[in-house]
DNA sequence: CGATTATTTATACAGTGTGATACAAAGCAC
DNA sequence: GTGCTTTGTATCACACTGTATAAATAATCG
């Protein structure tokens, strides 16, 4: 059984599936679309097709949390996207430091998706002497001693790496020793973490050799 | 029975899963550090550390595909460098060509880590009148009608998606249209291809989203 | 140089976790 | 109230991971 306690399946009395948690935005980016295209209800059947899956997987994966469709109708798309980004923490903004202010950091500090979805990027930083005191799209570029400092200050919550693989280790165990709990990683490498510390990693030179497998 | 014919464990035999082929990739990463810190043999063990996996499901993994290793001893570094590269046809270049010269197409043609690795963009596509006809990073961007004959000629199996949400699909069927088979995703949704073509999804923000949820 | 010990792979086996199927219960429409 | 739709979940099936062990190789020592 999946559910260990079929009276209450609510989220915090035991471990969600980390898969089923990285589903959870996908469902929340199809609810988005459904409602700005003014539809009211959706099914798991319509949700399902979207996204490639079984109308049952949507259905358990919400069971985690709660019941929230009603049944011979399917659910109220405004309320399963608030509940979702309630569960997700969405329903606030985020404030993250990005370190390493080269290309790579330029490039994901002026990104313009990360705002209107509740991402602010507070603070940026850098070991380079040559960047450390410019600014850069409104940010000024601290020196990486500085970290903890305005970790605090600024309640930065999220460290976006964008360092060269060299430095990323230290970089991250620095990010650690901070504070910091989730950390997206740009580097080409799979960094040692703490427990308690999420990861994730950006890396499409590693998607592309996993699918020319498929293309021998 | 992982292994459903215990004679014989080559690939092409049967369906290796998924999982394990987007492992490969890594371990040829750490395999590369070894080689070039002067290591000539490597044992699950150690592979398992760097990745936080344990050492027997590396074996396993490898196992897929032959017996690589030599008992007391471990895998030559080497070796097992060159048979991973073979197996996921990283033993040769592959041409890419990137549709949508935007921000974010300019930021891709322009990153270096993919040459190094054996990707090569070579043809760059938009729909917009302003941008086509103007050279980006030595490429020439061509027109998306152009695309179906830039495949043939550049002989070019992977297609990089940068163009706005809105336009992708029609993009990605486009692709599919031209023969791609393999499509590495940075636009925000989850598009919907035919059997046999195959897709990574590049979105930081999904990334962000799905950690948020062990921050609160 | 041969025997013994240590190491490490390859794999059988077991347990866990994830996905699909099936159906009873619940709501809606007419 | 009857029939239709869709959810929530129990059950099943399968894929994946971890444990344990036999076989093979290397190293050590008498």
């Amino acid at each position: 059984m999946t559910t260990p306690n079929n009276s209450d399946n609510l989220s915090s009395e035991f471990p969600v599936p980390e898969v089923v948690i990285q589903r959870l935005p996908l469902y929340v980016r199809v609810l988005t679309q459904y409602s700005s295209a003014g539809e009211e209800v959706i099914s798991s059947e319509q949700l399902g097709s979207r996204l490639q899956m079984t109308p049952a997987q949507i259905r358990k994966d919400l069971s985690y949390f709660g019941r929230f469709g009603k049944q011979g109708r399917g659910y109220d798309v405004a309320m399963l996207e608030r509940q979702l980004r309630e569960i997700l923490g969405l329903d606030r903004t985020w404030n993250a430091a990005v370190v390493g202010m080269g290309r790579l950091g330029r490039a994901v500090v002026s990104y313009p998706g990360f705002a209107p979805e509740g991402f602010n990027i507070s603070a940026a930083f850098d070991t380079s002497h040559d960047i450390v005191g410019k600014t850069i799209s409104g940010l000024h570029v601290q020196s990486i001693s500085q970290l903890t400092e305005s970790v605090k200050e600024l309640d930065i919550k999220i460290g976006i790496v964008t360092v060269p693989i060299d430095h990323a280790q230290e970089v991250i165990d620095a990010m650690v020793l901070a504070g910091i709990k989730s950390i997206l990683n740009y580097a080409p490498l799979s960094p040692q973490v703490p427990e308690g510390v999420t990861m994730r990693g950006i890396d499409p030179v590693l998607s592309l050799q996993s699918m020319t497998y498929y293309l021998r």
